[in-house]
DNA sequence: ACATCTCGCAACAACAAAAGTTTCGAAATC
DNA sequence: GATTTCGAAACTTTTGTTGTTGCGAGATGT
């Protein structure tokens, strides 16, 4: 089952908008993530819709975000996505009064929702300026090795 | 995105199973399913060489328990279908050398992680015969309402 | 022996969901 | 008014899953 990668792209995206001058382009981001304008404009859409970028027509236009990456968590995004299903595995309902059904499926399903609580939990925990932070701590990791060829 | 429900189908067959005499057909099986006995051999051929059943060929042939229900938990026949992968949203490695996408996928997978973990405990800890168990509970709860049509 | 039932396996077809593409229009800037 | 850029709809391509067909092998019953 093929994953969805759009949170971990868009939030990648949304790091280093943050950290460029200016709006990005449906173009520019399509280049950075391998893929094409439309789809780029698809996805941000939901974004937009919530709040956390503004999109901007004509000369100079493209997006940019509208609040601080402190402001908005992998939670936010998540849902500004559609907030789809965490999982690929889930209950199957053939025949809703059978008893059997009923019993594997609430094991199953409060294994699910015990899992999903706690991935909401985890995802709304963590904003996007604690990514930047953890960024900026790699980035400062790699300059400060003696055989690194930045410095 | 679709979910994989071949787990939840096959915790319902494996205890249909135990409470039927004899061997069940792939035709049986798949006609309680509503699918077609080709798909349900695909499905078992796991559970098989996992050994968690057998089949037999010919007259009288079919698919027996090869164990109690009590020794076969849930992460048993989850492993048994191949191990899939629980989650439907996943990382994107577009840019391994990206410290950005570094520090984003490093959030993202820790959470995920945790999250994988708590399933595989919880699916561990629930047998087979615990999912009976709940079903016979279930059942008795029915006959004991005083306006319960089986009474 | 022979017919019948059943699984095993491989190849093929059908289907669904996601991603990609094309095309047009609208708004903003140069 | 030419160009850039997003917005949206329609269409195509791709990919993974499921369903189907066909043949062979083994087991049972007559």
């Amino acid at each position: 089952m093929r994953r969805d990668s759009r949170l971990s792209r868009m939030l990648h995206v949304l790091i280093h908008m943050d950290r460029i001058e200016g709006a990005a382009t449906s173009d520019q981001i399509a280049q950075m993530l391998g893929t094409n304008p439309v789809v780029v404009r698809r996805t941000m859409a939901g974004l937009r819709d919530d709040g956390y970028v503004h999109s901007e027509k004509g000369h100079g236009g493209g997006w940019v975000l509208t609040r601080p990456l402190s402001e908005i968590t992998m939670l936010d995004i998540h849902r500004a996505l559609g907030n789809p299903g965490f999982f690929a595995v889930g209950v199957a309902i053939d025949h809703p009064e059978c008893l059997v059904e009923q019993a594997v499926n609430s094991a199953l399903g409060s294994a699910f929702e015990a899992a999903e609580n706690l991935l909401i939990g985890k995802f709304a925990a963590v904003t996007l300026a604690d990514l930047a932070d953890d960024f900026d701590q790699r980035m400062a990791q790699i300059t400060a090795e003696p055989n690194c060829e930045l410095t």
